[in-house]
DNA sequence: TCAAGTATTTGTCTAGGACAAAATGGATAG
DNA sequence: CTATCCATTTTGTCCTAGACAAATACTTGA
């Protein structure tokens, strides 16, 4: 049959088991069948029902108010807004690439956004047009617009897209400090990363080197070592909870050196509630844009 | 204290809390101390024994001869080889880009691969010292000689390469069949999914459309239906275990409808027990390349 | 209207038992 | 000597049900 165990569950709707478990004994949903040995044996209806959940508790509703409410209540829901979200104010509005994101237009979104790179710049791309754009997407996404799939498809096409323009770049590694951009183990989303690595190469004082996604902490430091880096770039998405940010932060300062600095970004990182010493927030790319460039004008200027 | 909750010690080492606690019940390690909840504590030495443990299991090593043992005893085992590991046999020996590797030399490895990319063609590198490479380097991995964060640079340095080289090609979409790349979720090995891209697109037949790692599989039909797509191509690396190739494989032919093929490839894929109906098994890239060529040759002479 | 204190909600952790799938070892047949 | 089959052990995952700290919501007082 068509019934799913209770790991798949846990990796298609990003739940845990534990929460599953609790949410059953709790508020009587999801209430699976059983299998033969007593195991869960989930629909794919409640698979549905469960991504819907998991969007609108991270959007800020409450799992009392909610869990239990029928798929298309929860439609509903998802589609009357931003719940608790701060109401984010200049109308980012219908931004063209997300019609096109909607209409599964890969190549027209291709072309789209590489138009308004060469019409803005790369800096002025990704500072004006790309980071709003990511922002808007995350939310169609939360609103239930458009798919997981559909994120992934924005994700690749705009990653191509940055990673030729950097490709034509100098390498950049004059003054030999080297800045390492990563994500710490949990956090999947490489955007943030990828852009705040356009910025930093562009500005051109120093060397970027990537290592993706999900890096163990003790891998960081000792690539950092190995490198001789000045700086460690984290980037942390919205999805992050606050512990998560908080806690691995204050760990990886701690294994880190402290001749070595520690940058975060990203909507994250800004849920970051005090304050960590040798830690420099960025809560958005405006802020490293204009680091980056004091940086710049000092090194010109002596 | 840095002492470290078992929710981290689960993301750095990738195994489960319930893997953590069992081993302690039945191997007593590791044997953490409590904070004040009685929450598990672990000590950073601990999560490096759990590394190379989990290293050791899954090139073949039992728990049970081995958990407990002192970090350099096992450091010791995993050094001396492959275990229960099929010996590959044809000496891919010490690549010179392992060497690069190993030292942490990202612009001369980069230098190296992008010359025996230009000496070789696209489709030779990949297919002659691509694809050996890469199972060298989790080779080196498995071994110790290199961390997860080389691997992810050398992940980070082909990525780029190999998508330059694609950006130069046409889209390859005369045809209208298209061909859907993806993993499935807790799959985040993308190298062998990019590398068959490659094949797919330079061989012209079909439009290839990468949708990256981790997608939900509920997504891949949603997205396999939007692009009218002929073929869905999946990729499994080693670290896969057959149950979760298996089930993810049937889940999902089942969810396609029967006239989209389902391809599947990468060293997880031969771990496939029984074949599938309607499921097409690579078991390396140059199947992949054999079935492409035919395709053209047939196509050109009809 | 805002700050401080109290109550509720919520995700994660714990313990120890159970079981099916996989791996191993041994016996038997070709 | 090698292959096939069966019994035994190993191993990861799942189960229940209780506990608790951190986060969130609510109430009270200035």
């Amino acid at each position: 049959m068509d019934r799913l165990p209770i790991a798949v569950v846990e990796r298609e709707t990003g739940l845990s088991k534990d929460t599953l478990r609790v949410w059953e004994r709790r508020y009587g949903f999801p209430s699976p069948e059983r299998d033969a040995a007593g195991d869960r044996a989930y629909r794919a209806e409640d698979l549905h029902a469960l991504r819907l959940l998991r969007r609108l508790t991270d959007a800020g509703h409450r799992p009392a108010k909610i869990v239990g409410l029928s798929a298309e209540q929860l439609e509903t829901l998802a589609r009357s807004g931003q719940a608790s979200a701060p109401a984010d104010g200049p109308a980012v509005a219908a931004d063209a690439a997300l019609i096109l994101l909607q209409h599964w237009d890969f190549t027209g979104l291709r072309d789209h956004l590489a138009q308004r790179l060469a019409q803005a710049g790369l800096v002025g791309f990704v500072c004006d047009h790309l980071a709003p754009l990511t922002i808007a997407v995350g939310e169609a996404w939360a609103r239930g617009d458009i798919g997981v799939a559909q994120e992934h498809l924005f994700t690749e096409v705009v990653t191509r897209l940055l990673r030729a323009h950097l490709q034509q770049l100098p390498g950049g590694r004059r003054g030999g400090a080297a800045v390492l951009f990563a994500t710490l183990p949990g956090e999947q989303h490489a955007l943030g990363l990828l852009m705040a690595e356009c910025l930093v190469t562009v500005a051109g004082g120093y060397a970027a080197i990537s290592l993706g996604t999900e890096v163990p902490m003790q891998e960081l430091v000792k690539a950092s070592e190995a490198h001789c880096c000045k700086i460690v770039a984290l980037s942390f998405s919205q999805a992050c909870s606050s512990a998560f940010v908080s806690e691995g932060v204050r760990t990886l300062r701690a294994l880190l050196p402290p001749t070595v600095a520690l940058w975060i970004g990203g909507r994250g990182a800004a849920t970051l509630k005090r304050a960590v010493d040798g830690v420099t927030v960025f809560s958005d790319l405006g802020q490293l844009q204009v680091a980056l460039d004091a940086v710049n004008a000092s090194a010109s200027g002596s």
